[in-house]
RNA sequence: CGGGGUGUAGCGCAGUUGGCUAGCGCACCGCGUUUGGGACGCGGGGGUCGAAGGUUCGAGUCCUUUCACCCCGACCA
């Protein structure tokens, strides 16, 4: 894309109503828009950077055996009174609102109960069992403080997955790859190192759960990290009792600050049952269904990413998550120059690369400036300089040297750095 | 929801004990000079000072109410 057809424009001043980096980033560099407290826009390259995040988890999600949907926002009272989580002291997050003629509707926090309703068209028989249905859409919840900018917002983006299985033995199974293609997700997006899958309490309808915690010091739990075992335990349910039973051992672990990337919850049937989803065995036999449901925060990693990936110049994308892999700067009017530019935005484009180029009629230190804080992982330029070598100049972001490379050359070095 | 802070141009801010035509920087428009790390000069446009009400000869400034944003806490299936 040409910068000049890219209607955002970057900032200079870090926004006065906005603490938190990763949105300071965010909006200076031109990603998002802020619209009210803990809500947020897409603009362009944000719009990029989610899908490429929501990519990642797509094609995990699809490996597993997912089956992609996108359920509604407006949700049927009824299916939730049905479960009980109607009412506000059960659930205090609802955003509630109303048709015309007075009738109650929802403003989705979670689909456990429209999609286990949905299903009732469609199961019916063990051979029918089981299924994973996922979607990646937005949720609302009414979080009385929203804060941490992308990180903890009322209208936010994630990925949530079901299961409906036959039995416990069944539902255990795919728990545990779920959970590992969790971790190659997170390894994919950078966050392997860091992050760690995490012993948590069940909320209401199971003992445990396990979460998928992301070091930083940003982040708003408390966890107990087992480097050698690749573990940790959530400060709400750290004791004696459960680290026995984990077979953890004290003095190994280390108290880190963690942002929670994920969740994994074993249902049992309490949906099923209360939904009335059930199937019936070889026996022709009534029997429950096991459900687990698991979540991912996508507009929550990606605040988490640009926190993480930046410097004092501003964002640094890993090259499979940045809106744009190569910023292509062309600096001056002169004609052979543009002409340049123009055949090596050509060529990449045609090789897959995606391009940014800057073709607008700026200082060469503005560019710089622009294409450091967008973050995109190489930065390709064009002028007289490099016209006279033949060759062209790219820099990793990053990394202050820059090289002098063929356009053939960039483009292998380019393709061969793409690790996923 | 308790406590604290802040609302002045798209953004970042200044505005004295109430005083005359509400300022500065960035961004934007025009002209010129510049041109490899956010250039400079000259000229220009843009404001119901968050909102409503009140006090006063006079309110950005004082009072009341209210809304929004930020922080701490509580909350976070």
């Amino acid at each position: 894309m040409r910068r000049t057809q890219l209607f955002v424009k970057t900032r200079r001043e870090t926004p006065g109503d906005e603490p938190s980096l990763n949105a300071q980033l965010l909006i200076k560099a031109g990603y998002v828009h802020k619209e009210l407290a803990g809500v947020y826009s897409y603009l362009p390259m944000g719009k990029a950077v989610i899908d490429n995040i929501s990519k990642v988890i797509r094609e995990e999600m699809d490996s597993i055996g997912g089956n992609e949907v996108l359920m509604s926002t407006l949700q049927n009272k009824e299916l939730w009174q049905a479960s009980g989580r109607w009412d506000d002291r059960v659930v205090d997050s609802w955003f509630k609102t109303k048709l015309t003629n007075g009738t109650e509707l929802g403003i989705g926090f979670s689909h456990e109960e429209p999609l286990t309703n949905a299903l009732k068209h469609f199961i019916n028989s063990y051979k029918d069992l089981p299924v994973y249905p996922y979607q990646i859409q937005t949720k609302f919840r009414n979080e009385l403080r929203a804060k941490s900018g992308l990180m903890r917002g009322r209208e936010f983006l994630m990925k949530d997955l079901y299961s409906y299985s036959r039995s416990a033995a069944e539902h255990e199974a795919f728990y545990e790859k779920v959970s590992e293609a969790y971790l190659k997700i997170y390894n994919r997006l950078g966050l392997g190192a860091i992050t760690y899958k995490t012993f948590a309490s069940g909320g209401v309808f199971s003992e445990f759960s396990h979460e998928f915690q992301t070091l930083s010091h940003v982040g708003e739990d408390t966890v107990f990290v087992d480097e050698d075992k690749k573990f940790a335990v959530n400060k709400e349910v750290y004791n004696d009792e459960t680290l026995v039973k984990l077979g953890l051992d004290k003095s190994k672990l280390v108290e880190q600050k963690a942002v929670e990337v994920g969740n994994i919850f074993s249902l049992g049937s309490k949906y099923s049952d209360a939904l009335g989803l059930y199937f019936v065995d070889e026996e022709g036999e009534k029997q429950s269904i096991i459900m687990g449901c698991y979540g991912i925060g996508v507009s929550r990693i990606m605040g988490l990413l640009a926190e993480h990936f930046a410097d004092k110049d501003g964002l640094v994308w890993p090259q499979n998550i940045a809106p744009f892999e190569v910023y292509l700067a062309k600096l001056g009017l002169d004609p052979s120059v543009i002409g340049e530019a123009d055949t090596v935005y050509n060529r990449l484009t045609e090789r897959g690369i995606s391009v940014v180029y800057d073709d607008r009629d700026i200082r060469a230190g503005e560019m710089f400036a622009d294409a450091d804080l967008m973050g995109m992982p190489y930065r390709i330029v064009v002028s007289q300089k490099t016209l006279g070598t033949g060759n062209l100049e790219l820099k990793k972001r990053g990394e202050q040297a820059a090289q002098s490379v063929s356009l053939d050359n960039l483009v292998e070095i380019i393709l061969n750095a793409r690790k996923y």
